[in-house]
RNA sequence: GCGCCUGUGGCGGAAUGGUAGACGCUGCGGACUUAAAAUCCGUUGACCGUAGGUCGUGGGGGUUCAAGUCCCCCCAGGCGCACCA
């Protein structure tokens, strides 16, 4: 009988000869091809969930691939480390952000490492650690050089929960991403970065990346939102005002009837000051809500402010409202309003009697108008003068160029894009390294004064930054005349330590440079894949598709233009974003949530609380949350089951880019599957075998395992490579299942499975690599499986010499018919034919047409 | 409103235009056991049935010898953007 599995005993053990054999640890070779794979480094929140165990799994999966395969694999992991949970630990417990991060760290590494990935932890780093951040603030002093960096008053979305400023893709439906509080508006002097002026290559650059998933790719470029468009002026009738107006519908000049300010446009103040109602117009346009109901249902409202502005072409003149569908930080914050084809502008005419023109008519229409809803398609112009009977398109490009000509307006792009505002009021990130001096204004911190560091001994007892109240540190003197100054208080956003990581990780520990080039070149330019190069495989949430993304983008286009890499455009060549992992939830008979493990089915189908014993409602499959506490606790599933249980079942049944359903039966089917694997082996008899297949002496059974050795090596490679990690379990699964049944005729045979034995080992590793190594060593090898080679396929032995195909008469399936592999037509038609059950469909009818496609069909066409 | 994605047994999901349901989970039957657990073997789309059929991939059309797969229209669910001129 077979022994039982020591799942910890032997997980422990390869672990530790991973280790001190130190097999993950990689440098720059240029005799192989390199591999760099990524996934989404964690914030050290304390212990990994089970999101973690999916991202590292699926990585860990390509890693170990990649490296059979040949490739020189950097695989590496640190600690997103800066961020507000340490300062809210902090102030709740007491604890340092850094004492608290760094135990954090401990503990998680720990649950980390009991995963068994392939890591080379000599690289790793925690942002929060001088060592890392002062690199940050080295290439900050560059940016600001370059004018990339630069600081502005500007009105800011104030999170009055967590106290500081969020970035404008932080702000989601009005409300803070973490706190989800309404956010302020609030004027307060910020840091930037010029990320507006690579918005065309952020944009252009995405087109290269194939090897994104494409909702990612939309989803930035919505986000950019580049649009092409004429500014041009307004004269202000009786006054020396103009307005500038931004349209991308130019064509459309001709049928303006109004111009439309925001109700925060500098002009609209201007014009409108002391007139009756505008106060009360203004108080109602803020009564308002943001939410996406509110804008939904609000309705259009203008205020006349009794003034004329004249048409720069048509010398017409035409009212000027302040309207509350108009936003000042998009274009210039006015437009003119073309009812004719815009809805939005066709709405507010209708309410205040302006006229509509139509100025584009679709031809082929009969009876075409623009009364009962604006039109926005195609057609040729109308009413427009020397536009008429033009394209969209050209009229577009005509009026441009006219008003270019008499200089009353220019050809433009504008963007919803906003430059990025980077200082954050907290204490728990990085310093920007400036000073700021009476006399000298803002004064850069001199490189070799850097790093400023963070002080250890502050108070978390009074509201807002702590850096602000810390008594000394914020003085300083000028680095210029030496003065009295004052540091500034504010920190980097934290996403800046992630924009940047994945270079770092090549030459982790440098304490001069952010990274040395060559170093950064070797793992992200000498690969012969197209595009921009980067990390070749980048895998996480896809929660981080605009934010962080996008930051790491732009940041490796600033570095690179800034001299810190080269010859590299992209970060992240590949990205693959997993699905979340859901679970059933469970209330009690009071309706509160319980854990999955308080919940137990009886064998009635029936659910009832582990202790209590009553009765529990299951509900609905949900993405696990802490609130709704359907959540598993990885470090007793890794306890439990072992790694390698926890890892095939996590790539099992969902295609990895799916959410994931976490069940009991699951995680233990995969369990039961690595057990029964492991007894297999060990009853495994291969006593005799012989080092070459004798071909000629194989049963046919041995041939049929050959076959689906051969298959399987075929279809694990394409599984993996095309990120179908549910399919590679699956043709694992089928795989053992021929191992399993196959019993040997003779030594011949016995050959035979002795390569299918082998190629199943190596063939499990990526998945399972306690188990692949425990029994690579059962099947007599000294040296580590770990460094051994993925096995190729032979093609030949692909094909059988018979085969099984379907006969279809008029297209239905009647019969399946068994042929030589290398039958001609004639032949099948021959055996098709004769099929009893062939004929009986035909019933009688007359063969029309014979299609033989060899090795998939026969259809009988009969009629 | 616009854009993208998804829809296949009781469930998760397979299927270069070519035998739909691989692989697994669950259920059912059996073996082993004093009994249970574990394990092993068989079975598991629906309907009629003795053989053998009929139906079946959200719905409706179409292309094709052949459609889950391609095209058109619609329905449902999810995600993203959202008064961006």
């Amino acid at each position: 009988m077979a022994q039982r599995y020591n799942i910890k005993e032997t997980e422990n053990k390869w672990r530790r000869k991973w280790d001190e054999a130190n097999v993950f640890e990689v440098s720059e070779d240029t005799s192989k091809p390199k591999y760099y794979v990524l996934e989404m480094f964690p914030y050290p929140s304390g212990r990994i969930h089970v999101g973690h165990v999916r991202n590292y799994t699926l990585g860990d999966v390509v890693a170990r691939y990649r490296t059979a395969k040949g490739f020189n694999v950097l695989h590496p992991m640190g600690w997103d480390a800066f961020g507000l949970p340490a300062e809210n630990a902090a102030i709740e417990r007491g604890q340092h952000p850094d004492k608290w991060t760094h135990e954090n760290i401990k503990s998680m590494k720990k649950q980390l490492l009991s995963m068994g990935l392939s890591i080379d932890w000599s690289r790793e780093f925690a942002t929060c650690d001088a060592e890392y951040y002062e690199h940050e603030q080295r290439m900050f002093l560059k940016f600001l050089e370059r004018g990339i960096a630069y600081r502005k008053e500007s009105v800011v979305n104030w999170d009055p929960v967590d106290n500081t400023v969020l970035a404008n893709e932080q702000v989601i439906d009005g409300k803070g991403w973490r706190t989800n509080a309404p956010v302020e508006r609030r004027k307060l002097n910020q840091w930037f970065l010029k990320i507006t002026d690579y918005a065309d290559e952020l944009l252009d650059d995405l087109k290269g990346l194939d090897r994104w998933p494409d909702k990612v790719r939309i989803m930035q470029e919505n986000w950019i939102n580049r649009s092409v468009g004429l500014q041009f002026k307004w004269d202000v009738v009786g006054t020396d005002h103009k307005i500038e107006a931004f349209t991308t519908r130019p064509d459309t000049l001709f049928g303006a009837s109004f111009l439309a300010l925001a109700p925060d446009h500098p002009m609209a103040k201007v014009l409108a000051e002391g007139k009756d109602g505008f106060d009360a117009f203004i108080k109602e346009c803020q009564a308002h809500g943001t939410s996406e109901a509110a804008i939904e249902k609000a309705e259009k409202i203008g205020f006349d402010t009794g003034y004329k502005a004249t048409h720069p072409l048509l010398g017409r003149e035409v009212p000027i409202y302040i309207a509350n569908f108009i936003l000042m930080d998009y274009g210039t914050g006015a437009i003119f309003g073309c009812p004719g084809h815009d809805q939005r502008d066709w709405d507010f005419a209708t309410k205040y009697g302006l006229p509509i023109l139509p100025v584009v008519v679709p031809e082929d229409v009969e009876g075409f108008s623009v009364e009962e809803e604006a039109y926005t398609g195609e057609g040729k112009l109308a009413n427009s003068e020397f536009l008429n009977g033009m394209d969209i398109e050209n009229a577009k490009a005509e009026i441009i160029k006219r008003c270019e000509e008499i200089g009353y307006g220019f050809g433009t792009v504008q963007y919803r894009l906003r430059d990025w505002g980077v200082s954050r009021q907290r204490y728990w990130g990085c310093p920007i390294p400036v000073i700021y001096c009476e006399d000298c204004g803002c004064v850069p911190v001199p490189e070799d004064q850097l790093p400023v560091k963070l002080p250890e001994d502050v108070s978390f007892d009074k509201p807002s930054n702590p850096l602000e109240h810390h008594p000394t540190w914020k003085n300083c003197s000028c680095p210029k005349c030496g003065k009295d100054a004052r540091r500034e208080t504010d920190t980097f956003d934290t996403f800046f330590e992630s924009s940047w990581y994945q270079f770092r990780y090549t030459d982790a520990k440098n304490p001069d440079l952010p990274v040395d080039k060559e170093k950064a070149a070797y793992w992200t330019t000498s690969t012969s894949d197209k595009n921009y190069n980067g990390v070749d495989q980048y895998i996480g949430g896809v929660e981080h598709a605009v934010l962080h993304l996008l930051y790491a983008r732009f940041f490796t286009k600033i570095m690179r233009d800034c001299g810190f890499i080269e010859g590299v455009d992209e970060p992240f060549n590949g990205l693959f974003t997993q699905g979340m992992v859901t679970h059933e939830t469970y209330q009690d008979s009071k309706g509160k949530w319980i854990f999955p493990t308080e919940a137990v089915k009886g064998g009635d189908g029936k659910w009832t609380h582990r202790e209590t014993g009553e009765s529990v409602t299951v509900g609905p499959i949900i993405k696990m949350s802490k609130s709704k506490k359907n959540v598993i606790d990885p470090e007793e599933i890794l306890n439990t089951y072992g790694a390698d249980a926890a890892r095939l079942f996590i790539l099992s049944d969902s295609p990895p880019e799916r959410d994931l359903e976490w069940t009991e039966s699951g995680i233990e089917g995969a369990w039961r599957f690595v057990n029964k694997v492991y007894a297999s082996f060990m009853d495994m008899d291969l006593s005799g075998s012989l080092t070459d297949i004798d071909e000629s002496a194989l049963s046919d059974g041995a041939k049929d395992l050959r076959r689906a050795t051969h298959k399987t090596i075929k279809g694990i490679g394409e599984a993996i490579e095309a990120f179908a990690m549910n399919k590679a379990v699956a043709f694992i699964r089928e795989f053992y299942n021929a191992i399993n049944a196959f019993k040997p005729a003779g030594d011949a045979d016995k050959s035979a499975l002795d390569e299918a034995a082998r190629a199943f080992v190596v063939l499990i590793n990526p998945i399972c690599p306690h188990l692949a190594e425990e029994l690579w060593e059962a099947l007599g090898h000294k040296t580590m499986l770990v460094n051994e080679d993925w096995p190729s396929y032979d093609e030949s032995l692909l094909v059988s010499d018979t085969i099984t195909i379907g006969v279809q008469v008029n297209g239905k399936l009647r019969a399946t018919i068994t042929l030589p592999a290398d039958a001609d037509e004639k032949a099948a038609k021959e055996v098709a034919l004769a099929e009893e059950k062939v004929q009986r469909a035909m019933d009688g009818k007359a063969l029309r047409k014979f299609i033989y496609v060899p090795g998939r069909i026969v259809n009988v066409v009969a009629a």
